[in-house]
DNA sequence: TCTGGGGTCCTAGGACCC
DNA sequence: TCTGGGGTCCTAGGACCC
């Protein structure tokens, strides 16, 4: 059987090159994106980068920037990251029968089979996505996942591969060096607890990792991990994943843009969790068997005291009525609740999800469940129809009205390809 | 003043059963 | 007084990812 050959698709700094692409303004100059409320930098331009801004940085430590060096920010525009997706992922799937959608800026592509140059066809597909969408990808070439992010990794750091890195055109020497070279915690699937216990025995760079032994690996972390130094060894053992899985659960959570104590506006921020994620739920077909609310308070402000609850309810049978569910989450939440702290995030996570049709009918509950549906996809198709919640249950959360805690995204650019006011706005 | 949100997978341990 | 062992299922929590 021949090798493998995996590309991995990724979009490079992808939620500036989306704004780029409606903006030419922001070309050739340091920007950001910042995560919800402006709290940290999700996203950054390589002159972003060049400045020395990390990753997750919080926005308040890079902002003397803007002044200094010119730095551009934005708040994040989520439809329009979504949709830019959806669009370029369409594209690549045209470029292999397989393909596993693992980010919204990331895809793996199976070549293995096709009758192609490799190196020719991931050009090819750069670009495409450049031309048709206006952005800009790299892609990593090689015999496992593993090693085709690594490779990727590698065309996205050194311009000489013009985009695209085939891990197996390099000459073993030179995929040694580059190893070498390379701290473990570079690698997929190595984050930073594994790393300092690999440290811990002496495992300090990807090459030493490689070549570690399987059984001692597998015994001190766990399968994850020995699956791992297989992958770097060039034997595939993680497949693509081309058809999703059934999602196992949706969570929607925010910090508040100020603290909140009072539970009844927990509360108004939970009706409005659940509202989401139920619509969510429901426009895949699924219902939930359980139920979970979680509090958060501010847990940088270490001179207060920190209360970081959750709880899961199980529900008599499953459901996607929203009412039920906030019923349950409301009662869950009570449950939790103690006055004195000030909160910072509240979320909820609706688990146990499954399938509509797989749902045992209980023959008791039958008209009740049928009156259900019909409430719910009228309250879906008012929100979808006017593109922003007109109707709300719990009589929270509705857009005009404005609560203190919501979050703050003054600087979001016009959402161009998903609302038509917006649209109006860009031109 | 100001630090995100949404996921997956694996494992350990408890409950329960025979 | 003396109180098994093993399988399965479920859940919470930890680690990772972008």
């Amino acid at each position: 059987m021949s090798a493998r050959a995996i590309a991995l698709v990724d979009g490079n700094n992808f939620y500036v090159s989306c704004e780029r692409a409606f903006n030419p303004n922001l070309e050739g100059c340091p920007v950001v994106v910042l995560s919800s409320n402006d709290g940290c930098v999700v996203a950054r331009s390589a002159e972003a980068r060049a400045l020395g801004i990390g990753m997750g940085e919080p926005f308040f430590k890079v902002r003397p920037l803007i002044k200094s060096h010119g730095l551009r920010w934005l708040s994040s525009n989520f439809s329009l990251y979504h949709d830019m997706s959806a669009r370029m992922m369409a594209l690549l799937g045209e470029f292999s029968p397989s393909q596993e959608i693992y980010s919204v800026d990331e895809c793996f592509l199976d070549f293995t089979a096709l009758p192609v140059d490799v190196l020719a066809h991931a050009q090819k597909l750069r670009a495409r996505v450049q031309c048709y969408l206006g952005l800009p990808t790299c892609v990593g070439l090689a015999p496992s996942k593993t090693l085709a992010k690594l490779a990727n990794h590698m065309a996205k750091r050194d311009s000489q591969w013009s985009g695209v890195c085939d891990w197996n055109e390099l000459p073993s020497t030179a995929q040694q060096r580059v190893m070498a070279s390379l701290p473990v915690k570079e690698i997929w699937g190595v984050g930073g607890r594994i790393s300092e216990s690999l440290q811990a025995l002496g495992i300090k760079t990807v090459w030493q990792l490689r070549n570690a032994d399987p059984a001692l690996i597998r015994a001190r972390f766990s399968v994850v991990l020995a699956r791992t130094v297989a992958e770097l060894n060039g034997v595939s053992c993680l497949d693509l994943g081309s058809v999703p899985n059934q999602r196992e659960q949706i969570i929607c959570s925010r910090s508040f843009g100020q603290p909140v104590v009072a539970l009844n506006d927990l509360k108004d921020t939970i009706i409005n969790h659940i509202n989401h994620a139920a619509e969510r739920m429901r426009s895949e077909g699924l219902h939930c068997q359980s139920v979970g609310v979680f509090l958060h308070t501010y847990r940088f402000n270490l001179h207060k005291l920190q209360y970081a609850p959750s709880i899961q309810a199980t529900l008599p049978q499953p459901t996607d009525d929203s009412r039920l569910l906030i019923a349950a989450a409301l009662r869950a939440l009570e449950a939790i609740y103690k006055t004195g702290y000030e909160y910072q995030k509240s979320g909820i996570q609706l688990s146990g999800l499954q399938p509509q049709h797989v749902i045992q009918v209980d023959l008791f509950s039958n008209g009740d469940r049928l009156r259900s549906e019909r409430l719910m996809s009228a309250v879906d198709g008012i929100n979808q129809r006017y593109g922003q919640p007109m109707v709300a249950l719990g009589a929270a959360g509705m857009a005009h009205r404005k609560h203190f805690w919501q979050v703050r995204n003054d600087n979001r650019s016009p959402r161009y390809t998903t609302h038509w006011d917006d649209l109006a706005e860009a031109y």
